[in-house]
DNA sequence: GTAATGAGTAACCGATTGGATACCTATTAT
DNA sequence: ATAATAGGTATCCAATCGGTTACTCATTAC
């Protein structure tokens, strides 16, 4: 029986942190393959499977303009992660509640 | 040059599934290992595997009973995630705004 | 004390991952 | 037309992953 295909799950495209790495260059804005290689010490390739990965997850989407190839985000699947971190929130915020119950208690 | 090694890391520990599921089982009460592994197909070794991984993750703990191990969500580095995400938020949200703008005026 | 129960570890396996190098394709510049 | 540029694909490789079966270690139960 083969296993499930992750490369297409969201989850499993933000477990890189060099897919991570990319994300947060993205947040400041668009850019080409080109602008999103600097800083990395990865070849070509490398980041441009990276970049497949996340668009096959749909987390960033192509564009194609001249011979460049720009690159955005595209928070739909990102938001999805944060929903059901959600379901998990109040697990921190129990966790704050009783630490500042107890700071106070010791006064 | 060996890769990282990923097994500690958050991110790598929420990317499967059958963690997740794991994680939405403790979600609504800590459990000893015999409770988690209803509703699974797997194997128990391999449902040890996966508390082995979220528990160096620190994303639960394990608590010995007895003879049994209970564990828990522990969120703080479920929290780090969600952190994370929260630079992304505003992406969502203007493309919701984006929404909003365009069918008010098409009203 | 011996059996049964709860759960982790060891060893192994095939599939997937992430990287590299070499190559190909499309667009722009000369 | 040809060269240069931007970037993806093909192929290969070692490492890691997720699963299995067999075994071991504690802690009750009898």
């Amino acid at each position: 029986m083969p296993r499930r295909k992750a490369s297409a799950d969201v989850y499993h495209a933000i477990a890189d942190p060099t897919r991570r790495a990319i994300l947060d260059k993205l947040r400041t804005g668009s850019a080409p393959v080109n602008a999103i290689l600097e800083g990395f010490s990865q070849s070509r390739p490398a980041i441009s499977k990276h970049l497949r990965v996340l668009r096959e997850a749909q987390v960033v989407v192509e564009k194609r303009v001249g011979r460049e190839r720009v690159y955005s985000i595209r928070p739909a699947k990102l938001q999805q992660i944060s929903s059901w971190l959600e379901s998990y929130r109040r697990f921190w915020e129990t966790s704050l509640k009783n630490l500042k119950g107890y700071l106070e208690s010791e006064g």
